[in-house]
DNA sequence: TTAATAGTGTCTGTAAGACAATATATC
DNA sequence: GATATATTGTCTTACAGACACTATTAA
């Protein structure tokens, strides 16, 4: 692939490609959905792939930035949430040569995205093969957020600002895939950990009793359990 | 910094510097210990540092790899678990320009080490100036071992292949800071999570009922709570 | 009034932690 | 036996989960 390796300078001479992939998490029928558009330019061009691009060193401050160039290219917004996921690299996961890709994981409210853009989102139950090591990527990044989902106000990112804990425990559910007491929902994640907070604002015009309406505690705050109890912090990382 | 900026290829042009830094961890005086020899090279030349090193990619299959090499440089052994922290990035961390450092977590039974290394073993609660950012990667190191040690066998790699629990739990007291009852913590260690077995030996000699020796369950292996209870399972990383 | 979901109260089993009691080496 | 730590036993309490009950809206 190299073909010829020319003169250059010593010093940057042998230095691997540094990309960065991000994926991005909204919702999609009601499910967790990964953003893989069609790539424009080989290799791979037409496949899905996570959106990614070179680290450009002239505009980009550090990886995130570039990330966030990233996804703001692809959604025409900023995402709600970014954390640095894993860095994957090596001689044989990109046919350009042996390259770094720091991957990124971000969270974007599916009510804010233009049309084109969710045409691009496929639920991750039924994600197709990947190019490079995408797949593995997507696999860590859907793991990520299902562990951390047990634990933290995560998920709160994919919802509007104000959302009932109906929908919030919904969301758990689905991306987690397990049932969740109504009740024991609520204390945990407004009593207990306060994750949310209430608006004063109720959803009306259903034909029973009204909604609360609920925002996330600090808004752009990941709040993990904070209280009293045994505390089992971030642990991992961020 | 970079000079003269020659001709070069348009492929390598742009192109950010790719190290990898590793935080290694022994015990020394039985508390928590961090390798930083000191640099032979500029920048910071003389300085203590984290062992690092560019990733050559003509030697090395991945950053894990260029870690492994770089660990085993430094200490003339095989680093006992290792795993990747996290990659950071920018245009001042490293005055030779625009860089990627990834980052790895490395652990060594201190009973291994030649004298030499172990002098270059400083306690993790007084750890001098550092230079790039290395302070702030030895912190995020620190942090990731003391969490995962609240729910992993992860401080076990630090003791020789056989063990009583005394050992094993003042260990996890060291770098925890927190107090742990005997009983209690044999329960958990043994019993519920069985991160350790008994090999059988006990520790005599003392004026006292002997300790049956332990080791870790699955030997190079990292164990996570994986009996019936909630699970909290690696939520972060690895 | 009925239907449907919002929100509260209460019980129970499990597990973590505190602490007491017993066991087994050396001196 | 005295001493020191190893190992086991028991009690208490906090909390997660199951489930029953009350509240409030629109039709």
């Amino acid at each position: 692939m190299q073909g010829a390796q020319p003169v250059g300078t010593a010093m940057d001479f042998d230095k691997p490609i540094a990309t960065v992939d991000v994926a991005l998490f909204a919702l999609v029928e009601g499910g967790l959905g990964l953003l893989l558009p069609r790539r424009d330019k080989p290799p791979h061009a037409g496949a899905r792939a996570l959106p990614g691009g070179y680290v450009r060193v002239e505009e980009d401050d550090d990886t995130e930035a570039t990330a966030r160039r990233v996804a703001r290219g692809k959604l025409g917004m900023e995402v709600s949430y970014l954390e640095q996921l894993h860095t994957f690299s090596g001689r044989r996961r990109d046919p350009r040569g042996w390259s770094i890709a720091v991957a990124y994981l971000g969270l974007v409210p599916a009510a804010h995205l233009r049309g084109a853009v969710l045409q691009d989102i496929l639920p991750v139950d039924r994600l197709p093969p990947l190019p490079f090591d995408h797949g593995a990527i997507a696999a860590k990044a859907v793991q990520r957020l299902r562990d951390k989902s047990t634990y933290s106000s995560l998920p709160g990112f994919l919802l509007p600002p104000e959302f009932t804990l109906q929908e919030l425990r919904t969301l758990y559910e689905r991306i987690t895939g397990e049932a969740l007491d109504k009740a024991n929902f609520r204390r945990q994640v407004v009593d207990a950990q306060r994750l949310v907070v209430p608006t004063g604002h109720k959803r009306t015009g259903l034909a029973h009793r009204p909604a609360e309406l609920f925002r996330l505690t600090a808004p752009g705050t990941l709040l993990l359990r904070s209280g009293s109890g045994p505390a089992r912090p971030p642990a991992g990382d961020e």
